[in-house]
DNA sequence: TTTATTAATCTACAGTTGTAAACTAAAGAT
DNA sequence: ATCTTTAGTTTACAACTGTAGATTAATAAA
């Protein structure tokens, strides 16, 4: 099997997290967070470590022991990846109605409304009355001559 | 290992939404959508229907040949979930910036905008100054007494 | 400098996913 | 009633994931 685009797993993307915020982290320190999280064993933190990089998406100083891991991709650009990436592998017709539905459930602060409220207004001009199902591949007419 | 959250995989999800689209389906439909659009082999959409009536989001109508499969989710739930999921993963801090950056790549008709302006009015009233990150699980301070 | 400690690498292994061929059982055609 | 065509069931198999023990290589301690 080729594989195409190389993604982040959920388990990766704990791994990540602990790193983005530390801005660097040496294994024990991921290790240790990963044990409160998730009760991970040292092992495990490793390979997961192990396969970040073998993705790309972390790099190290180089050092022999207790190295310092830094991320590669900034968590902004993750998240916005993976959003873009979820999104877009849903029906066009229901993403906003899904984006409706999700938001009183999340956080956000005062600045952040406002935010999006702003590019909610912008987006209003240009906006289609609808928006059509995309879940179907087009059929591409043949006519048939007899 | 044991296996915790049954989720749809990416192809899983192709699948359903041509079953979602057409509400039900014979193998064959399905067969001849995912060949326009991914190039499918039959057995490899037989293999996938069958895994997703396993895990739960397909049924039958029973029928020895010519089968409709039907979808146990709804289309909009799947995507809520899906959404929830995806955003439940990502650091609670910058979940208003991602949202605003992805938005304007997303087509959403006039009246999506103004129900997202109003949810988001909504929100306003009751939203905090600031969204504290949430990567780091909480260190439960220990008091050394000596 | 020998030893204990700890960090990094290698190996392991079952379950999941992408991808599909082979086989079997209905139903339609002759 | 037999053959042909399909639809459905089994089997396959490599890569990816979750999870981690075993081994080796640096350092710190004795």
């Amino acid at each position: 099997m080729i594989t195409h685009e190389q993604t982040m797993t959920t388990s990766e993307w704990e791994v990540m997290r602990i790193i983005w915020t530390l801005n660097e982290a040496t294994s024990k320190q991921i290790i240790h967070f990963m044990r409160l999280k998730k009760n991970w064993a040292p092992s495990t933190v490793k390979t997961l470590i192990t396969r970040l990089q073998k993705k790309g998406y972390l790099t190290d100083n180089g050092a022999p022991r207790d190295r310092l891991y830094l991320p590669i991709i900034s968590e902004q650009e993750a998240m916005h990846h993976a959003l873009a990436h979820t999104i877009g592998a849903m029906c066009a017709m229901y993403v906003g109605q899904s984006l409706a539905e999700v938001l009183p459930d999340i956080t956000l602060s005062r600045d952040d409304i406002t935010q999006l409220q702003s590019v909610l207004q912008k987006k209003l001009t240009q906006a289609p009355t609808t928006v059509a199902c995309d879940c179907l591949p087009k059929e591409r007419i043949t006519h048939h001559v007899h």
